[in-house]
DNA sequence: TGAATGACTTCGG
DNA sequence: CCCGAAGCCATTC
């Protein structure tokens, strides 16, 4: 309802991007928007996103691979059976091997 | 307008 | 990476 949607379209836009099996973090997305700071408000579009576009919100997960918004998903393991079914091994609500699956949008999207 | 909230990050120990 | 505290920013009440 704002100009808000900019900031979320960016975010999905970036968030739709990330490979099959990978993983990035908030602040890499707020980082390659240009906003750092708002690293924050990444899990804001997000938790909005889940609303519109189909975004794969479950391979965003925070700057040491924590399945933070793991409770925003249904169910209790929605979040980490998605992960898994991508081959991405999760223990504990966190992601193994986060930084080989890490996906950083600055690098690798350029 | 002001205060509280949160799917984060960074810094120091 | 574990723990505690502070900073940032958009949204909501």
């Amino acid at each position: 309802m704002s100009k808000s949607e900019g900031f979320f379209y960016q975010v999905h836009q970036v968030a739709k991007k990330i490979p099959f099996g990978r993983v990035t973090s908030y602040g890499a997305i707020a980082n390659y928007l240009g906003t750092p700071k708002s690293a924050r408000m990444v899990g804001w579009a997000m938790n909005a996103s889940h609303n519109d576009s189909e975004v794969p919100a479950h391979r965003v997960v925070n700057r040491v691979g924590l399945l933070s918004g793991k409770h925003h998903f249904e169910g209790t393991n929605l979040m980490q059976q998605l992960l898994e079914s991508e081959g991405v091994i999760v223990k504990e609500y966190k992601v193994q091997d986060f930084e080989t699956l890490f996906w950083d949008p600055m690098k690798e999207l350029r």
